[in-house]
DNA sequence: TATTGTTATACTCTATAACTATA
DNA sequence: TATAGTTATAGAGTATAACAATA
């Protein structure tokens, strides 16, 4: 079974196929939208509440120096806004403009659609299997990485 | 259902869970392999015959340039050969060293026993949809791009 | 004329470390 | 002294287009 799995998952993240699920869908993403800036985007709503490019950084596995570069092109797109943090003034917190989560809704929405079409017309269950599979997979790397870490004294973002 | 996919399966895809379901893979891998590498490495596996840097190009979704200037890092660590193609002498064959063969047996054995430990305690059936899930996935989307491509006159690498 | 692998060019993204401001 | 965001630097990877050799 792991060699089987290490197949599919092989073929998943190989560049080819993840370019493949997601490129028409950031074709068609205005400006300022690419696959690098796309996980600032994501991150951000994701995690909800206006937040520090070091939060973020740690959110998304990058750094705030990264963090920082895309939110400028971001910002230029205006798609997202900083602003001062009331409670220390060392900090910027980055936000979506309205128009910054209007584009991430509609990405996702198309995403989404995009696949339930795709699985339409698969066996009963087995979708919701392959989303159950992908979502205990990310935890337990998840989970080994910041046992790891915190053996190691690490943050998550060393 | 599209919804929670397209959730599931942009966790994986993230940067963050991508490098950390490889990581500590190609942490232990040897000198000339990493992420841009692996690729080649791991396309020539799949073709299992020598090859030309455009068709593995073509199979790893990436352009006969970036194959060589791949295949020369990899060619000087010694998992690598190049050798005229009888057949036609404008071509080079890229292949496997026995070396280059060896190194990719361990890396893809230590994978699958990896996900086979991850996978050991879940429900009955979980792990096989999971990898029958991903492997339609990328059946789909493959086929979705031959049909775009054809339709556009393209080969697999415009 | 088309296609092969290679390589020179310019460009982008990145990591690292320095910088300024604040805690 | 430590931490925040930003930015300057150098380096690596890339796409693109040129190149010489062969079909």
């Amino acid at each position: 079974m792991g060699h089987e799995l290490e197949q599919a998952l092989g073929a998943v993240l190989l560049r080819r196929n993840r370019t493949r699920l997601y490129k028409d869908l950031l074709d068609r993403a205005p400006e300022g939208v690419d696959e690098h800036t796309y996980p600032v985007l994501s991150g951000l709503t994701r995690l909800g509440v206006p937040s520090t490019a070091a939060a973020l950084g740690a959110e998304i596995g990058t750094d705030r120096s990264r963090v920082s570069r895309h939110a400028d092109r971001l910002q230029r797109a205006g798609l997202l806004d900083r602003a001062a943090d009331p409670r220390d003034a060392r900090a910027t917190l980055l936000s979506l403009t309205p128009k910054g989560a209007e584009v991430m809704a509609a990405l996702r929405r198309d995403l989404a659609e995009h696949l339930e079409t795709m699985v339409a017309d698969w066996p009963e269950g087995l979708a919701e299997a392959l989303a159950e599979g992908l979502r205990r997979l990310v935890d337990a790397s998840g989970e080994r990485t910041r046992q790891r870490d915190s053996a190691n004294g690490l943050r998550d973002s060393p």
